[in-house]
DNA sequence: GACCGATTGACAGTATGCTGTCGTTATGAC
DNA sequence: GTCATAACGACAGCATACTGTCAATCGGTC
């Protein structure tokens, strides 16, 4: 195996590591507040501003059918509520309900000493360049693998 | 939000989409192989010694149920094998066929062209220090979040 | 104004990982 | 040597994401 190649299945077997422990303490903050971590991740991509499915998808990076199945749950479970879209009539706009931006209030507090306890490890600084670092691999990613959306 | 709390969303996300990339590139690179991502990986943790399942799924930092339903499907699909293990009747140890070798070893030349040209967009040194900035962010994880794994 | 391609949502099927629970097997304390 | 504890595999159920396919809608072209 090159270098490269050692590379290249160290960060990806770290990747799927991270992912791992990401999700979990996700999971764990975001439970209190009854949701899962997905729920709050799209809950969170219609803050600011209330998109349709797939514009969300896109925000997020992955496929429309999958956040479409947890607005559908997240609407359900009133905690966010499609409106219609002039511009389009198919595809509504979704938007968290008051509950649901309570919901996602909730989780602040421990969301926040999670945040300080990890920039105490890694120091502020650290942090900041292991982002960093987290980007410049996924634009290189995409760089050199096109998910076949180049039209 | 504060900054650290900007920072962590960020890192976390950023992984998910890291994650999604990593896994469709291996699933790529996987499928003329006649395998998955998932069997690639676990196939590639019994290539140097073989390990009983749950070894497998320390290895890999993901849980014994998972890694024993890949096994099962490999050692179906005849990649694999189990053998007894002297030192534990019940969990057997798991080992790649002639087969299962001659699989993995199908993905070898793409695997080294992608690992060259990710290692062309990032440099072989940048692309060395953000490995080891997944490795630190992964570490500080553990560190502050323990899986209930400590007795 | 009619047509064509792209976008969108809906639905079905599949792969992966997780939790929970149970019986079996090793290991260590006594 | 016995017994409690931990580790392991087996099985069931759930959450998430993906692919593939189809009909409805929109935008631009002619």
């Amino acid at each position: 195996m090159t270098k490269e190649q050692e590379l290249l299945s160290g960060a990806a077997l770290t990747t799927f590591r991270l992912n791992g422990q990401f999700l979990g303490v996700a999971e764990e903050l975001a439970r209190p507040a009854g949701l899962t971590a997905a729920r709050w991740q799209v809950l969170g991509a219609v803050l600011a501003t209330p998109l349709p499915v797939a514009g969300i998808a896109r925000a997020m990076g992955i496929t429309r059918q999958s956040v479409q199945r947890i607005a559908d749950l997240l609407v359900h479970q009133g905690l966010a509520e499609y409106l219609p879209n002039p511009s389009h009539r198919r595809a509504k706009l979704l938007r968290p309900t008051a509950e649901g931006l309570a919901a996602v209030r909730r989780i602040d507090p421990a969301h926040a000493v999670l945040a300080r306890r990890l920039a105490g490890e890694l120091g502020t600084e650290g942090f900041s360049r292991a982002l960093d670092a987290l980007r410049r691999l996924s634009s290189a990613l995409d760089a050199i693998a096109p998910t076949a959306e180049a039209p």
